[in-house]
DNA sequence: CATTTTTGTAACAATTACTATTACATCTTT
DNA sequence: AAAGATGTAATAGTAATTGTTACAAAAATG
């Protein structure tokens, strides 16, 4: 099972947002027609953007943008925001393994602390990756023969 | 999203196969007892653990073990065999940004890097850890009082 | 060789998550 | 009051996961 598009989406909002910030009043219909997906999609990501603290949005008037400065926003704080992990466990366990059997009763127990390690591995990397960089990269291409 | 539960199931099939090797004949209804879950799941990830070969299935007279030395197999292994990703891409990209936008045009090169990183992290770690150290802990506890 | 046990797989249903879309109440400025 | 946005509920379609029944095919055994 992939990582639900709602993650680069809120990424490209963000990006759009930063981009855009000073030319236009960035609507949802503005970051519907860049990311070309539905506004309400937009709507809900941006609700989940802002209840996590990374977004302000105007109501009546419109436009969103960041809320802080984008080298303080990492992808983990993105993921987090949009992505609804379950207990915040990456890993989905079975339910019920027979607890007469010495695997059974075990396994959940063994294996919990490794399936950490991995998951901790993936938040690492995400943590160390921020929306700045992006700004960065986005900026290189853009002014080198577009 | 969460990773299926068919990656913990088939450790635990594994760590089955190793620990009941001897005494009884691991078949997918010895299995499905002790996971807990229908035997047609465990045959079905049996099928992919084999195609992966990972382990060895007979036919007929029935029963399931590792192919090869546990020290051998890596929960990366496990996890390629059962998790069936769209391209190998942990992430999921929004499929068409607007090409007439310098945010939607640039985006997904940008973040393709990023993310591949992140996966590599994660599966950095997968690859980390092997089926011995489970079995190693599983020796553990259930010497010590169980 | 027939029987028995087991695997391999198809088919179907139930559940859940994701995404798209319509509709409309609510908010804020003008 | 009107206009332009956001916030959110409701619904539908699609896809993946998991559970289950059913049965053909394989292989050992008597």
């Amino acid at each position: 099972m992939q990582i639900s598009s709602r993650f680069t989406i809120a990424i490209h909002m963000l990006a759009c947002m930063e981009t855009f910030k000073d030319e236009y009043k960035v609507t949802s219909d503005f970051l519907a027609d860049s990311i070309n997906v539905n506004p309400v999609v937009i709507r809900r990501i941006l609700s989940q953007l802002r209840d996590a603290g990374l977004v302000q949005v105007k109501r009546g008037t419109g436009g969103a943008a960041a809320a802080k400065p984008l080298k303080e926003i990492t992808f983990l704080d993105v993921y987090r925001a949009v992505e609804c992990i379950e207990n915040n466990t990456l890993f989905h366990f079975h339910e019920n393994p027979n607890m007469d059997c010495p695997v059974g009763k075990n396994i959940h127990n063994i294996l919990d602390d490794k399936l950490v390690r991995v998951q901790e591995a993936m938040e690492r990397e995400l943590k160390a990756i921020t929306l700045e960089e992006v700004m960065d990269d986005l900026k290189t291409v853009t002014d080198n023969g577009r």
